[in-house]
DNA sequence: GTCTATAGCTGGATAGAC
DNA sequence: GTCTATCCAGCTATAGAC
């Protein structure tokens, strides 16, 4: 159980770390993912630019970083999310809203995870593994919805994961293009999720129809 | 009919207008949308840089230009792509693949106009109207899907505009995010096209279900 | 682990000669 | 309309003192 990471020191290090990569988020987010710079990085860490390269290798080993907690932190929020028990129509609404929600709070990971704004940057082996991971906890949920019922389409998992999390995107990146002041659950894109579910719920279900109230 | 506009010589501005445009275009295509340089853009038309500020005041101005046309192109595409007849779910199809091969041939356009990438650039109000008159267009596409039975939606035509924006985008950004690789047609994205169009057309319709076949 | 110094490059924009 | 010169600034990254 020897720690064969961080931190190296008694604490500094792991922590100075965190404040970096803290720092970097900030600039993401005020200045553009495109717009992350070291010096302006050392600036708010109270450092001079060279010193960040003790705790990491190039700028895109930083961009790495972020990218790979940013999956992690994602999955775990839909992980928690899980946690409450449901596959009905309330719950899919709960995963898109919180797929937009963590845009709105997270925009600087949102455009660095789902957008890839930096051109030459490619997330590492481990970075993407985290991003596969993500695709295989959406595609057991789509199944899961799939078996109570809730969202039925006649066509494979994976196709219907996708169709989700087309969406899923489309609304959330339209949004952040044509509404960026729009807050959580605001504005004519989270308008539509309502009716999205309905879609979903509706679809290649020719002998009952939509059932709005229903719950399995 | 005498030009309030260019060229204000017999040809050489506005030639050389188009050429800055062009590696302009070039260079965000090559770089990506931010990584636009006016020094740049002066190497590849055989100039200093300074001399670009002959053609347009600012970085931002070229940036619009480039806005303004790359709208103006998508809306004569469009336009051209409607001399067809046709309200049937063959004629969705081709829209929604249309602004596929659009991205996949204009890049640099789709992500100007579509994704705004770039922190601080504001299109300016003639750019916007460009904007505007594209999303009327396709409201009054939809409408006409709507009159003619390929959709159904139970919502009001601007909603029903905005889902099927939602999926054109959705699947294209994802498509660039994930698979930049695949040409126009290929790859994940594109093979789910066909069933979302019967998506659409299955949609908040228990009475008789879908109609793969049918066109009116 | 942090610094200074520096290399070596990039950028946008303006002034003013021609 | 194009240029040179310039301003002033930014950047990533390395070498080497402390």
């Amino acid at each position: 159980m020897t720690s064969l990471v961080l931190p190296h020191r008694r604490h500094g290090f792991a922590v100075t770390r965190q404040q970096i990569i803290e720092a970097a988020r900030e600039i993401m987010r005020e200045e553009g993912v495109g717009a992350l710079s070291l010096h302006e990085v050392a600036r708010r860490v109270g450092m001079k630019a060279p010193s960040l390269y003790t705790y990491f290798e190039s700028k895109h080993a930083l961009y790495d970083e972020v990218f790979r907690l940013g999956m992690q932190k994602y999955r775990a929020e839909v992980e928690e999310l899980e946690r409450n028990p449901g596959d009905g129509p309330g719950s899919l609404e709960a995963s898109i809203r919180h797929y937009m929600r963590f845009a709105d709070e997270n925009p600087e990971l949102y455009s660095l995870l789902f957008e890839r704004p930096v051109p030459g940057f490619e997330p590492s082996a481990a970075s993407m593994a985290e991003a596969e991971g993500l695709l295989a906890d959406a595609g057991a949920r789509v199944n899961a919805l799939l078996d109570a019922g809730t969202i039925r389409s006649g066509l494979p998992v994976d196709q219907t994961r996708d169709i989700v999390i087309v969406l899923m995107h489309g609304l959330t990146s339209l949004k952040r293009a044509n509404e960026p002041e729009a807050g959580a659950g605001e504005g004519r894109f989270d308008a539509l999720v309502p009716h999205i579910v309905a879609l979903l719920r509706a679809a290649w279900m020719p002998e009952d129809g939509p059932v709005p109230g229903g719950h399995q």
